[in-house]
DNA sequence: TAATAATTTGGAATATATGCAAATAATTTG
DNA sequence: CAAATTATTTGCATATATTCCAAATTATTA
């Protein structure tokens, strides 16, 4: 079990990581550069720096993984993204705003705070941009 | 009236506006280096950006004051950190970690979704970190 | 006015993020 | 299978945000 504290990476690096868990196994770079709107060299380097800091496994010319750590990141940053969308969405925010909404600020929401808010909320599993796991909530 | 979208300035800005509100009138850059903990130069940079961008007007060597579309920005920025606040208490935040929470994500949150927040709570008037104004509610 | 304190300027560094062009590797095709 | 094409990476180069240190400048105090 990793210490995620939530505050680790960047936005964009966090937007990396979720798409990596979403596409599943080996990712093409191109896909990544594709999806975020970047150019190819721009994920690469991106992949690289993750690739370092022990986040994702990238096979030159191949394609890119998660390691185990990056996925319980990965884990971590897609229940986030849900719990936060799921509380604005409880104050008047459409589905496609509040997502859009937390998209910009998610990286910046500790896990303590998502574990609390999580433990208020009575663990929900559905939220309005998609399901929520508990496996790494520590208040569950 | 100001356009505001809530996502003009970076972070330590939104500090820097915030801290000149809460002073009022003249504010050495000094005072606003010792809040903030850095350098008194860096204090003195980020000031001329806000200087440059018409947020504050600085009289070198003598102080600075926010403009009045400062003022606005910087009331519109204390009311969302009083409203995000709020919140995050209703979700079992405590008040303090409610209120170091939001000051990290706070620059990402759009006057929009503020505004729709501050509506389904009703519009209160008292946060956990301080007193909530409406002048700048778009939905009030 | 001279010494001291406050403030600003100039230079430099880090982190994050980006794209273009050239080089390299993989894949497709004839 | 070799040649052509496509995909990917590397090497610059740039931009923004933030920071600090040392030197210069201005204000204040003694």
């Amino acid at each position: 079990m990793q210490e995620i504290t939530g505050l680790e990476l960047s936005p964009k690096k966090v937007e990396y990581l979720k798409f990596l868990l979403k596409k599943g196994d080996l990712v093409k770079t191109t896909d990544i550069s594709t999806e975020l709107n970047v150019d190819p060299s721009t994920s690469t380097k991106t992949i690289n720096d993750l690739s370092e800091s022990g986040y994702v496994d990238h096979i030159p010319y191949r394609g890119v993984r998660l390691t185990e750590i990056g996925r319980e990141f990965a884990e971590f940053f897609v229940n986030r993204h849900n719990i936060l969308s799921l509380m604005l969405s409880h104050y008047g925010l459409s589905s496609d705003d509040a997502c859009i909404e937390v998209s910009r600020f998610e990286a910046f929401v500790s896990k303590d705070a998502i574990d609390t808010i999580c433990g208020a909320m009575g663990h929900p599993t559905v939220s309005v941009c998609g399901k929520i796991k508990h496996s790494s909530c520590n208040l569950h």
